[in-house]
DNA sequence: TATGAATGAGCTTTCATTCAT
DNA sequence: TATGAATGAAAGCTCATTCAT
């Protein structure tokens, strides 16, 4: 509607239902979002809405299932793949940090659901995988912090850094993060 | 009432009502979190709050505001005397994690907040404190850092920290907990 | 509290209840005026209102009682006693006009009465006096309109005068209201 | 429901909703009126009420508006292009006992209105039409009565006649109500 | 696909009334 | 007499969902 850019009627409505849910879910969480807000937004009735989604839970289902799956599927095609665990870290911090500036909403969402749903177990979060690499990094030695020490860690900054940078309090150019970022996450769990 | 101590029954009613709202608030959200719910946790009819509070929205002002300045106090107490940022930091992360696991409800208010109420700034957020403390030190060249970046590392480290042991996937110690994580931020703060 | 007398914390508190309740039930109805409000404007708590009154319906048909009482005993001794239909339509315009400025609380209230409770007949409103006085006039042949119009004519004109004198659209001196509503109404009556 | 006309239910809601509001707004006050009240009347569920009023008070505001309207264009183009402040009153008496009687709710509603709210300026109630009327008559000498007196003598006794008519008080036919209001009237402000 | 009216349950809040102190 | 905490019913309003069109 606003700061949308021209393409936008021409997106499929399911398409922008999740766009602007995605969006209201994540920063008035989920009972703090109607449907209303939602259809509003999208510039179509309530009704509507349940054409495409048979009711709000299966919105949020449908989105964490597709940004969990998104984001595995960066790990797992672009840090797992990388040789040793110090080059995998390096790269998972430029993949999160990117991911997250780039994908705002998505990644808001993320923190969102994990907080306020922090029961529901069928969908496999991005986590698990990244807990494992850790763990077995750990077991060979090639680590020395803990396992979820170490996820904390990489995953709870770039978290916490991008609040900052959503509330302005940051303005240093994204490059400048990352490497910051990146090194200061080696020296941490590897050492200098 | 349930896993209630022995003590419950004295506790005044505002005071009472101050608990179980913490509770839920953290872990359902604001509109998660009906008066009813918490007027029956409490043992009173859903009027019966109102004496104590004007509205929902005071209920949650008087929490923020009264963690705000308990965490605000113990960091002015507790870490700002300590001479050197080393042992700053280092008594920080200590703070963090031991006000975390001693009182999850106030730290998961606080998260929660932070994300679904970016927005207010009336209250003044006990991060507020810290970001002032970590610029001086990058000004002096005692950290390496942005100042941004340091406050993320350690306030998200400790965030996700706290999340992980909720879910119950962390079962380390917790003194092992504080050593590792105060090392690995030193580390990633200054190096070796 | 405030535009009142010193002698104000002399008064007992049922009086004071009475007149505070009046100055309410005038303004905003019955629903709309609440036992809160009396209590707060009076100056005591909720509760101690129902020392002085078993509920809030008591409270309206105590000052229902006594202003009616009051009127009709006003007419009683100050317009029936005079001789001729004139002379006692003129007393009646201006006790009428005297007593709705004079107690401006008490004669709004009656009008509220009249229209939000025109069901309630138990108790003898003043009207009835009048209704009486008119009808031996018109059998007589003394006036020439129906007695109720007469009637109408009489309270209306006081009512709606009272009002505009509320609303500051009048700002003529008492004085000259009575005597043009006066000589209007004996016209109106009696022709010239 | 009850004693409604056959065409009730080809009426659109919206204007089934004015319809029952009036009513009970004109009988029982702002406050002692429910949303649910007017919801049964129509036959449809509270939450209905809101797909077309957005709350009560907007159903109040569009009533008073609606009224308000309809009663100033009658005197605009039936009172006030009569020749003769004389021919002006007398047209006006009727118009006003007409009025009252063909639409007793709508006319009870001023009246309530105006006393439990005369507070609101935001709307332009039909009085102050005539108030300007009155005072160009005043100016020209055509009437020897304040403007104010002559208003509050009309309208007040019209208002006053109809309670006593909705009290069952009074039984003559309506014809002569107008006549002898009238002639009262004009004697009132014109002498004989 | 989409609308728009409607439902019904549930929400926040209010309020007359009660009662222990 | 008065307080203040509490109740319980009901108020205004919201919202996920349904359904005829």
């Amino acid at each position: 509607m606003n700061g949308k850019k021209g393409t936008w009627k021409f997106i499929p409505t399911k398409e922008k239902i999740s766009i602007v849910a995605l969006k209201l879910f994540s920063r008035k969480g989920f009972k703090g979002t109607t449907i209303k807000d939602i259809a509003k937004k999208v510039g179509i009735t309530e009704g509507a809405i349940y054409r495409h989604f048979t009711n709000k839970e299966e919105i949020i289902n449908y989105l964490i299932t597709r940004i969990s799956e998104e984001l595995r599927t960066l790990i797992e095609t672009k840090v797992l793949p990388c040789k040793g665990i110090r080059e995998q870290v390096s790269r998972l911090v430029e993949l999160l940090v990117n991911y997250a500036f780039d994908n705002p909403d998505a990644f808001r969402f993320l923190t969102v659901y994990h907080i306020l749903r922090h029961n529901n177990n069928s969908i496999q979060l991005p986590g698990s995988i990244l807990i494992n690499l850790f763990r077995k990094a750990y077991r060979k030695g090639d680590i020395k912090v803990s396992p979820e020490v170490a996820l904390s860690l990489i995953i709870g900054s770039v978290e916490r850094l991008f609040i900052l940078w959503e509330l302005n309090i940051i303005d240093l150019p994204r490059k400048q993060l990352v490497e910051e970022l990146k090194s200061a996450t080696l020296k941490a769990l590897f050492g200098c």
